[in-house]
DNA sequence: TAATTATATTACACTGTGTAAATTTAGTCC
DNA sequence: GGACTAAATTTACACAGTGTAATATAATTA
């Protein structure tokens, strides 16, 4: 997560994560459009045109942070442990870990997810969540399953995706009520009809 | 949905109706962040000053729009012919109605709900479908089923309200290859999973 | 037509933006 | 550890946008 690319000068790191900080910090206190660059750099102490020396402006500096984001999320759901033990039907555990993840960096996901009017997070984790439930649809049976029902593809495809990051980010709104195992285990079932109904 | 007031000067509906028009129109070609009510007074051809005799900033107007979409909404699902022939479970003819009035008027609806940044729209939205899940969920004997599965009543209300907002929007971001009836019957397809099996 | 009320005009103080140039500070690498 | 290098700071500037106030003008309603 903070892995320093070995050639990256040690200030740029930490100026930038104090940026990064700062900006999770206001983004609790306000709403997106009120966080400007001189509040960003009081917050961050750091020099306002500093700021520019990294991104080109709020917008920019989010988008980078959504692709860090992107990044960590893959390699927690594209990792060895996830991709676990040859089991055809890999989406279980694989669940486990995302919401273990999100639910470990709650304070960050809650506040860039689940707070208002910051859509360009929320945007790429549908991305992200819509090849996941294409690619285990095609792995699975399912496809079959939903075909012989008269279930459009693309549109089951709409609705899984939806579904998830939609239940996911009400679910850290209302503070995580459940575990991440429970929660894992109920997209499970939600699923699962489709199965056991062929 | 222009049926203004008796008691409102014809002035004020028509720079009120001039300065929707005109948000939509830039939102059309420029993210939220960059309209400034500069732009949007110009591009309505009134003066900046008198936007402020309307809307205390730009926020403040996106949230009496999202206002009225929900009034608007509500008397389509809410109407006569949608809670039609006292028919239990009620939600198919209701969703197509949904469909059409949102295919009606699709090109305010795609940049509002459909466009980067505008969360405030979807929020409302999502908060309505909620309550409309809710209800048919109590009204017919799929609490019961999914209960015997399990599943907990909250997620399976979140699930189902998410996945419906955010098929809606990537319907609406597609250009609505499908037509209103036909995604509202699988949306019952996708839903009746939960009957079929009991 | 008169009274009322919305809109336009002009002006002002203020906050924020993005860039430039010169200077200081601190990390890197040998 | 010291020289080199690159990042951060400081100061300054031109500009765009905000929100409010006071006054003048136009349109609507009764």
């Amino acid at each position: 997560m903070d892995q320093a690319n070995p050639r990256t000068d040690l200030r740029i790191v930490r100026t930038r994560r104090m940026l990064r900080d700062a900006f999770v910090e206001l983004l609790e206190e306000m709403e997106v459009e009120k966080i400007t660059v001189n509040r960003l750099a009081e917050r961050a102490t750091i020099n306002r045109v500093t700021f520019y020396l990294h991104y080109r402006d709020i917008p920019d500096m989010m988008e980078k942070m959504a692709d860090e984001m992107i990044e960590d999320i893959s390699s927690i759901i594209g990792s060895p442990e996830s991709q676990s033990a040859a089991s055809p039907d890999v989406e279980w555990p694989l669940m486990v870990n995302l919401l273990e993840y999100i639910a470990k960096h709650s304070r960050f996901y809650k506040v860039i997810l689940a707070t208002k009017r910051t859509t360009v997070f929320t945007e790429r984790l549908l991305k992200l969540l819509t090849s996941l439930v294409t690619e285990r649809l095609e792995r699975s049976d399912t496809e079959s399953a939903i075909a012989a029902m008269g279930i459009k593809r693309d549109i089951a495809i709409w609705y899984g995706s939806s579904a998830l990051i939609g239940t996911i980010i009400t679910w850290l709104r209302n503070d995580m009520p459940y575990t991440p195992l429970f929660l894992a285990k109920q997209f499970a079932l939600l699923r699962h009809y489709h199965q056991m109904k062929s």
